[in-house]
DNA sequence: CTGTACCCCTGCGAGC
DNA sequence: TGCTCGCAGGGGTACA
């Protein structure tokens, strides 16, 4: 399930082959829940425009256009961008014929994705309600937040209005690898915790970047390669298994309705 | 403010 | 073999 690694590796990728490039044909599948902009105008307003940048915020990319517009795209759960003939040809949700020959194809089989056209001047509510992304916020901001807030942190790590971009298992592997239990309330995290936690969280999700990502089930990155990342899980998905740490027995409980995996000794 | 249920959707594994 | 069922989950919304 991409998180900001898989988001950000996906970016990396996608940028080189079209950042520059003009749209030159646009395929568009039936309207649904996937699209927040309508299939039909999201083609009109595509055709022609250029790339002048691809950057991502929290979980979200976003394509600036040349006509000061955007096209914001969420990648939900199992969402994914690859390069002509990687994808097989199902449950594809667009596709962008670019001025270079290279087509490029967003395949989305579960359509919890998002694809969202912003008009020149205009903002979307979606990243509006994003707090600062989790590579860049510091540590002054994210000890505040967590402050005011008496919801378990397992909780606050997945709210996105708090700090955008970390998911269900990269908040389970850095409340690990800080040694904090996922149910302590927010409030209750001292500031050295906080620190504690913050580089645990940059660590991971640059460890994780390096590695490609996580491909638990369906993420590829965008060259068709799977991820690397989940190979250096401690936790995730690890319920029953010895603690990497200390070899008592990992728990796996549900907590605000995501599954989650910690030591019960080693994280307090 | 917080927690819970529910919805979007599909594939997959388990049980019969 | 083939059916049904429960589960997974990012994010939004409704509601207690």
């Amino acid at each position: 399930m991409p998180e900001l690694p898989e988001v950000e590796v996906t970016r990396r990728q996608i940028a080189r082959v079209l950042v520059g490039r003009r749209i030159e044909t646009v395929w568009v599948a039936s309207p649904s829940y996937f699209f927040v902009t309508p299939p039909a105008q999201l083609k009109k307003v595509l055709l022609g425009r250029v790339v002048k940048e691809l950057g991502r915020t929290g979980k979200y990319l976003h394509a600036e256009l040349d006509d000061a517009s955007s096209l914001v795209v969420h990648l939900g759960m199992t969402g994914q961008w690859s390069a002509a003939g990687l994808s097989r040809s199902d449950h594809i949700q667009f596709r962008l014929g670019l001025d270079s020959g290279t087509e490029l194809v967003f395949r989305d089989v579960r359509k919890f994705g998002k694809v969202e056209w912003v008009r020149p001047g205009g903002s979307s509510a979606r990243l509006a309600r994003l707090g600062p992304d989790a590579l860049e916020i510091g540590l002054g901001p994210f000890y505040e937040r967590l402050q005011s807030r008496a919801i378990p942190m397992k909780s606050a790590l997945l709210d996105q209005s708090i700090l955008a971009g970390v998911g269900n298992i990269y908040a389970d592997e850095a409340l690990y690898q800080a040694r904090i239990v996922p149910t302590r309330r927010a409030r209750d995290v001292t500031r050295a915790e906080a620190a504690t936690l913050l580089r645990a969280i940059r660590s991971i999700l640059r460890a994780s970047i390096r590695g490609g990502g996580s491909t638990i089930n369906d993420y590829l990155q965008p060259d068709g390669e799977l991820g690397g990342f989940q190979n250096w899980h401690k936790v995730y998905g690890k319920g029953g298994a010895p603690c990497p740490r200390c070899k008592t027995v990992l728990s796996r409980v549900v907590l605000g309705g995501r599954s989650t995996h910690f030591c019960a000794r080693c994280q307090r």
